[in-house]
DNA sequence: TAAGAGCTTTACGTTAACGTAAGGTGCTCT
DNA sequence: AGAGCACCTTACGTTAACGTAAAGCTCTTA
């Protein structure tokens, strides 16, 4: 796939592209000078902007990348990119939970505003 | 409450309470020139915190705090705000949702790599 | 009275995640 | 041959959300 084909398929641009794989979070093959990128390159660029939605830094998704390919390091260096990960599930959970308690008031907030709005129309007519 | 206070209270710096002053997110009063902060200011900054917790942006989060204060505005700026927080709505639910099922396969890796790291043990114990 | 603690303002510095412009290469189409 | 893509590299610019340093008030405590 060419990098033009992954722009389209993820809507993110080419210096994007080119941005995550100097931070080494993809890798595509090179044809002549040109990047051709993988099936393994489209799965990790999916990964990456899910962890982007979630607020994760790329440095972060860098090292739970390195997890889901079972790095090629030390067990030692594994067993802490595993803790980290530990550590983001339970934030994930707690921000779940807190977005859950947010929706609600936002839609409490909501018909409240409705409310306003038809007030304040009342009080334009009025005029 | 003093601004000493205040950030213990929130766990931010003194410099973060002025910068949301400056951007207009909270009015604290004047005592002499040292600033006081009101239980109106306190709920502000919280909602303001919860906001930066998903995402938010400073901007956007000054927005919402406008529809929660029934602004002082007009009532087309008042519906412009009622639309943009029913938007981010929109985005907080698919967001959550997102999040859950990341939640979930962050889950099946973990599991996945908490065996990856009993065989890689055991491989350490027999060399 | 001198030192310190705690606050203030002003203003330049920093980081992440790209945007954007400049200039170059290689292929194709007319 | 020249024009035009589509791609490339290099490198400076940008924005948000503060950090940090410098210099100055005011009150109290040694």
């Amino acid at each position: 796939m060419s990098i033009r084909e992954m722009c389209e398929a993820f809507d993110v641009t080419a210096r994007t592209l080119r941005f995550y794989e100097a931070k080494e979070l993809i890798s595509p093959i090179r044809e002549g000078q040109k990047r051709l990128y993988s099936k393994r390159d489209r799965a990790r660029l999916k990964l990456i902007l899910r962890g982007k939605r979630f607020g994760f830094s790329l440095e972060e998704i860098r090292q739970l990348l390195d997890l889901y390919n079972h790095g090629g390091g030390q067990t030692t260096q594994y067993a802490r990119t595993y803790e980290i990960a530990k550590e983001r599930l339970v934030v994930m959970i707690a921000q779940r939970d807190e977005l859950s308690v947010a929706i609600e008031e936002l839609k409490e907030q909501l018909v409240w505003g409705e409310q306003m709005l038809k007030t304040a129309q009342l009080k334009d007519a009025a005029e």
